[in-house]
Parts: structure tokens; C-alpha cells; sequence
DNA sequence: TACATTTGCTTAACAGTGTTAGATTATCTA
DNA sequence: TAGATAATCTAACACTGTTAAGCAAATGTA
């Protein structure tokens, strides 16, 4: 009975559609107006028959950030097989896993929880730049006259930045490592910045 | 007519309620489930009423977005007024905010838009860890013997990942500067990890 | 005091969401 | 061809944000 196959292969594609099409929608109007009718028009169906593939909402998500995981390993894994030299292959690691980003953007934003619902109406807003002014000014002080340059002390604000931001935000999300451990980390990045924030 | 004063009162009254039921239920259950008629039922009134404190739900997120930003301004602000040295300041500002996102979750999450729905859905997927392991085995490598505990390594892994994560969100959320700065900051911040990675 | 107007608030509704149960239709089996 | 099974849809439920209409009490005016 191959016809048994043929209808296996069949589900099999639908519920790759299901997933597809869930992707195509995030990429043209964001995570969060995808919607399971969205979704049952786009593979043209009816929504119910999604639950045949998924348990829920959530189900396709979590499948996609699965997906998401698999591809950033791939990445991962060719760009340290690029080099031989650790200190090289971390770089272009790195480097991949950046990039992997910004070429999935979506998917990122699903795996690791960045999103924003209200974006653009925030720039119109002063009270974002307060706190941002005073570490850059503290920063433009530390940094040698010869270094000062706008880009330089841009620079190294949106380094420190990162690092603080990237904790939190790693914490937020998936509670990283206890809090003494967190700590130490902070101290450890801060302290190792402010070091050598004229290099 | 002190009548107008006292009804202008109360209306800045039950405006500044409806402010603090919503950080309330998203204290309780988080920004997924806040909704209009959740926020009615607390400040004991019907939703639509709501409406004429706010354009939309949206407008209520803005403001609470804004009140978020001021304390963050103050706390940093506190922190700088501590010290005389310019070094001593930054760190104790750094570490002003990081405090301020850990006392202020909810609020953080707003303001930088960290989120997450499917949380601890996550943690049961072992995709999730392939190009973590990666990483944390070259980082291994890259450390000299006599440092090579697990604290250590997982310090210098955290502290790598939340410089990219970090990186990437800023700029995922509000496109930071441009690409060319960014991959300037990038390299700039892999390279002084690795350098100095030893210490 | 009597009427008119404004204000404060509610009910009801619309269009959308995720999800489920029941009915319907198509396909396969005997 | 008749009956069983699988595939799919319609309709509904409970929820969401948001708006329009209406009611009732407070207020202003004569």
C-alpha cells in the first residue's frame, strides 16, 4: 500500500506549510499578528486543522524555535571548521552567530525573547536618553583627549552597554546562573572595560 | 471654585490608578495577561472608561515605559553623586542599572523589550545547548590549565555571550547605529575578551 | 423651583483572537 | 453500491481591544 506513504508524505508537508507559512507572515508583519487564521489562509485551510499538527499556538512556535536552534548549530559548526587556530575559530564563531542574527531576525527574536511591541514611538521620547547621556558623559572622561572622538566614546558606551544589557537580558528570560554568579560577571566585564578603554 | 481642583484631583487620581493596576497585574502575571478589563475591574470601573485616560492600551504601556525611564535616570543619577572618581562613578552607575533591571523587571522588560512567552518550555530543549557547548569548548581551550575551573570558564562564556546577545538586541530593537559601527564594536569587544581572557 | 445641559459611567456591540465540538463531506473498504 | 473511516468545515465559546449609544445623576441657567 503505498498510498499510505503518499498521504504520510502529505501530512508531513502540510504541517512543514503550517510552519512556513508561519514564518512567511512573522517576516512580512511581525510576531505579533500572526494568527492561526492568518495562517490556515495562507496554506488555504480552516484554522481547526491546524490542531491536527499542532497541539496549539505555542506548539508552532516552540517548532520553530527548534528549527531556529538547529540552523544557528549548523552555522556555529562551519565557521569554527573554517580555522585551527581556537583563538580564530571563537572569533568567526562569534562572528556566525552574529550574523545568523541578522539574517533571521525573527527567528532570533523567538528564540531569545527580544521584542518590542511599542518601537518607533519610543524614539520620540526624551525621558529614553536620560540615564544614556550621563554614562556617556562619564565615559567621554575616562577616555584619553588624543581617543576622544564621537565614534570612539560611541564605541565604548555601546560596548559597556551590551554587556550589561546582554546579562539582563540573559537573566530575564532564562535565569542564567545564580545571582553571586552574576555578579561576578558584571564586576569582572566592567572592571575589564574601564581597564583598557583606551585600546 | 475650588470644585474644578478637587475634580481635576481625582481625575489625576484614578489616571495615576489605572497606572498602577496595570504594573500590578503584570507584577502578578505578567504583560501577556494584562488586559483592559482586568485593569477596570481593579480600579473598580468598566473598561471603556479607561479611554479617557489613555488613547489606547498601547498609551498606557508608553507611560509606564516613561515612568520606567525616569527612575532608572534618578537611580543612576544617585549612584554617580557617590564617588568623585570618574572610574568609580561608571562602575557604581553600571551597577545602578543593573540593579534597577532586577528590582524593576517588569519594568525593564517594557522599556528594552525583553520577552519571552514560552519560557520554561525551553529549558526541555536540548537544540537549545548545540552551539552553546561549541563555544564553551573553545573557550576552554583558550584558557590556560591553572584557570580552567568551570566557574571560570562559564564567567568568560557569559561574558562573551552577553556582549553579542546584548549587541544584537539593542540593535534588533531600536537599530542602534549603523551596521559598519556595529561590526567595529563587535570585533573591538571579541578581540579584547580573547586578549585578555586569562584574567 | 423647573428645565436644559453637561458629565460620568455603563451596557451593548463589533471585529478580532485561540480553541473545541459537531456536522459534513470525501475517501477507502467490504 | 453500502457502510465505515478519515478529512475537513461550520459554528460556537470565551476572550481580546475598542467604539457608539444610552442612562442617570450632577450641574448650570431661567
Amino acid at each position: 500500500m503505498g498510498s499510505k506513504e503518499r498521504i504520510a508524505r502529505l501530512k508531513e508537508e502540510t504541517r512543514s506549510n503550517i510552519l512556513d507559512a508561519s514564518l512567511d507572515i512573522v517576516k512580512e508583519e511581525g510576531w505579533q499578528s500572526l494568527s492561526m487564521r492568518k495562517i490556515a489562509d495562507k496554506i488555504e485551510y480552516t484554522a481547526p486543522i491546524i490542531y491536527e499538527y499542532f497541539a496549539n499556538k505555542e506548539g508552532i512556535l516552540l517548532e520553530l524555535t527548534r528549527k531556529g536552534y538547529l540552523i544557528l548549530a549548523k552555522d556555529v559548526r562551519e565557521a569554527m571548521s573554517k580555522s585551527t587556530d581556537t583563538a580564530t575559530q571563537l572569533e568567526h564563531m562569534w562572528i556566525a552567530y552574529w550574523n545568523f542574527a541578522f539574517e533571521n531576525k525573527e527567528l532570533y527574536r523567538l528564540m531569545y525573547g527580544v521584542d518590542m511591541n511599542c518601537c518607533e514611538l519610543k524614539k520620540s521620547m526624551p525621558e529614553a536618553e536620560l540615564a544614556d547621556d550621563m554614562f556617556y558623559d562619564r565615559i567621554e572622561l575616562l577616555i584619553k583627549k588624543e581617543n576622544r572622538t564621537e565614534d570612539f566614546v560611541c564605541r565604548k558606551f555601546y560596548t559597556f552597554w551590551s554587556v550589561i544589557h546582554g546579562l539582563i537580558s540573559i537573566n530575564l528570560v532564562n535565569k542564567g546562573r545564580g545571582q553571586e554568579m552574576n555578579q561576578h560577571i558584571l564586576q569582572d566585564a566592567l572592571k575589564g572595560i574601564i581597564k583598557y578603554i583606551n585600546e
